[in-house]
DNA sequence: GCCTGTTTTATGTCTATACATAATTTATGT
DNA sequence: ACATAAATTATGTATAGACATAAAACAGGC
């Protein structure tokens, strides 16, 4: 136990030597850890608190428990990283840099006319379609190119787009319940110009696309030059090191 | 309640409801959902029980408390994405395809001739300098340049990489505790010619580094040409849809 | 108004106990 | 030997109570 765990709840510093050892290698993948009635005498608790501790482990994925068996260290398989994908006014801002936006377009389609490939809204409803610039001390950062369904999103119609991001907007203003994500490089073709890059420059593209249930809510397609944007995930955790 | 909760326990019965309401949108974030002693009562439970619902979703991002004030459906300022970045071989055979591996270069380098924007190795060690091509179908899918620690690793040195990526082989040996991920886009390069496209191709750039403790363990930088493969995230959540 | 304590209140932590459940081990009958 | 039943054991779930603690609300004094 490390003096600084004296303002830990027990339960807290039970988890934490415990996650201690995983995470130092002490306790390796498949490890058993020792029963609830040894941890119990061990800190001197009633089995709840043991319990609770081991539970938020369970929780975080770094245990694994059996029945009649013992609770084991987690061997995770797959990998998963956590990625933030922070609004761009707010990347930027973070950055110390000075944001700007542009609108370059504002449409309303009918959902016939959107691509089935980037939405499906359903039949009759009508869709935003915008195409935004996002400028980093004055240098383009990225362009999308988003659609809001508005049969999902009514008020979208009404918000102001040349000020607030849609991004930004979205994000405090309507909750979703599915996601997903895509991430490929290619070429910047006809968004070049919009850019200020070369026709043949390598970018990042990020799809996202998220849902309300069934209802699709919105789609946009980020275009970063590939030059001074990265996707960085920094994370601490336990598995193998591939 | 719905009918096929009847065998899920009483805390997990809570606890879907609470994550049903808010993944439905009926709670939002920012919303406090009903006091501790207002579901015992609706429940018909013990406080604990209700608390260990409720610690639960706290622990899985969704809720959080604040006492004396209540407790409050999270409101996600950065949105944070689960990206599954598995290993290329397991990734590979997952789509169907045939996976083999070709070992381009070996070498084991003083870590003073090692560039320390790829990794900082301890003085005096010795570091495994790998450069192998993934196929998937005969055709190139990935190409990498990776850094082992032989002082973090030794057993690396030992390794035959010509049948197993150095990627499975780490993961399924070598535990990390902290790891950082990077992705770019790039034009392919003097990268070209392993991949089988032309130099200005763009491509995604993976960049992934792991330590154990402060010791470096790897750094690798993986090369997908950008047709043909994405990273994909799709996932389910609550947040602002942005 | 503004700065103090004081009270209230919801969550935080913990106990000691009880019975349920799943899986393993041991015993038992054929 | 083998299938079957019984005992064992570690976790799973739940209870009813207790005291701690942080933050909000309220009061009183300047």
């Amino acid at each position: 136990m490390s003096l600084d765990d004296i303002t830990l709840s027990l339960h807290a510093r039970i988890r934490a030597d415990i996650e201690g050892a995983i995470l130092s290698g002490t306790l390796r993948p498949g490890d058993r850890i020792p029963f609830e009635h040894e941890l119990m005498a061990r800190y001197g608790c009633a089995r709840m608190t043991v319990n609770k501790a081991l539970s938020g482990l369970v929780e975080a994925g770094l245990l694994e428990r059996r029945r009649r068996a013992g609770t084991f260290v987690s061997r995770p398989q797959i990998h998963m990283a956590a990625l933030a994908i922070p609004d761009i006014q707010a990347e930027v801002t973070g950055r110390g840099q000075i944001y700007r936006l542009e609108l370059l377009s504002r449409d309303v389609l009918p959902a016939a006319s959107v691509d089935p490939e980037r939405m499906r809204p359903p039949r009759g409803a009508k869709v935003l379609s915008l195409t935004c610039r996002h400028l980093a001390d004055g240098v383009p950062f990225a362009v999308e190119e988003r659609l809001i369904s508005l049969k999902a999103v009514p008020e979208a119609a009404m918000a102001d787009f040349t000020t607030v991001a849609p991004g930004s907007w979205l994000l405090a203003h309507v909750p979703w319940t599915e996601a997903e994500h895509r991430i490929t490089a290619a070429a910047a073709g006809r968004l070049a110009g919009a850019l200020d890059v070369d026709e043949g420059t390598a970018c990042l593209i990020l799809d996202r696309r998220t849902w309300r249930g069934d209802q699709p809510i919105t789609h946009v397609r980020q275009v970063f030059p590939g030059a001074g944007f990265d996707l960085v995930a920094r994370f601490t955790g336990a598995g193998g090191a591939g």
